[in-house]
DNA sequence: GAACAAATATAGATTAACCTAACAATTAAA
DNA sequence: TTTAATTGTTAGGTTAATCTATATTTGTTC
């Protein structure tokens, strides 16, 4: 049994939306996933398909979608992975929030394991940083506003 | 007439490698596009058959692959964000360059306009930042190993 | 509980990106 | 220059992800 199957970019949007829903409102349905990713229900419910075949969601005709443990699993590294991108984009690079959700939903599904990590740490890295002027991280607004920002 | 058509990753590969082979080989090839991107040359044609569409290559029955203007423009654009994304994991987050090459590869097709460009100036206020213990940037690589770098 | 509205499912079409297999053109060798 | 090898093309098939249109189920309201 292969453990560890590659999803699609598309995929891995279903299992992140469902993990919403189910987060957010408690259950999932085919319709709140549609809304979420811009999708008619009947390509929710063969995404859905494709997924409990991957024993990462099941979902009973007409009723609501769970995530199975490993689906579960799933979408919080997904999660974290967009997470994680989103909050290089924003706190770092300083890009306006909407943007840097936008790129990170691209981004998320593109990264590797080793660059989150390094990504996390660099994060990390740069927050535990002293603030202050003899220290250049938070002189980067100033920085990239001087040169012409757009 | 749509000025700029969002091109699939896939021909923006295709893109990418024809801008590549001609730059190293002077002539571009189905075969070595083919090569390079790890598919059939039946793909490859059809993928030129795509972009000359679009007009962005050229391409006689037989004969040799050239880019347009367009299409050299845009591969140009596409290796600029290939180029800065693997800069700043190699560079900065101090990712091996095989793994930093292969996520840039990916990540590439979903960087926005506005994230590159911030990502560049950001890149630039890293080497530009003077060197010395003071300075945390350069910290990046102990702290990085010391946090059991994986 | 019958009728209707909303949600879900299925069937079948489309598009993109690949493939294989067969065929055609070009190039290189004998 | 004829043959053989290489390269390129076409035809037709597959898969994933979408769609529309239609059908089915569920839930709500009278």
């Amino acid at each position: 049994m292969p453990r560890k199957i590659n999803l699609s970019a598309s995929l891995e949007d279903y299992l992140e939306a469902i993990a919403s829903l189910k987060k957010d409102k408690g259950i999932v349905r085919v319709k709140d996933i549609g809304q979420m990713l811009g999708v008619r229900n009947s390509s929710v419910v063969s995404a859905l398909n494709s997924l409990a075949k991957y024993n990462l969601v099941e979902h009973e005709r007409y009723g609501y979608v769970e995530l199975t443990l490993e689906g579960s699993r799933r979408a919080k590294d997904i999660q974290r992975r967009h997470d994680t991108i989103c909050k290089f984009l924003t706190n770092i690079l300083k890009i306006e929030p909407k943007i840097a959700a936008d790129d990170a939903c691209k981004m998320e599904h593109a990264i590797s394991a080793k660059t989150l990590n390094k990504l996390t740490k660099f994060i990390a890295f740069v927050e535990n940083c002293p603030k202050g002027k003899k220290y250049p991280w938070h002189n980067f607004k100033i920085y990239s506003r001087a040169k012409e920002d757009k």
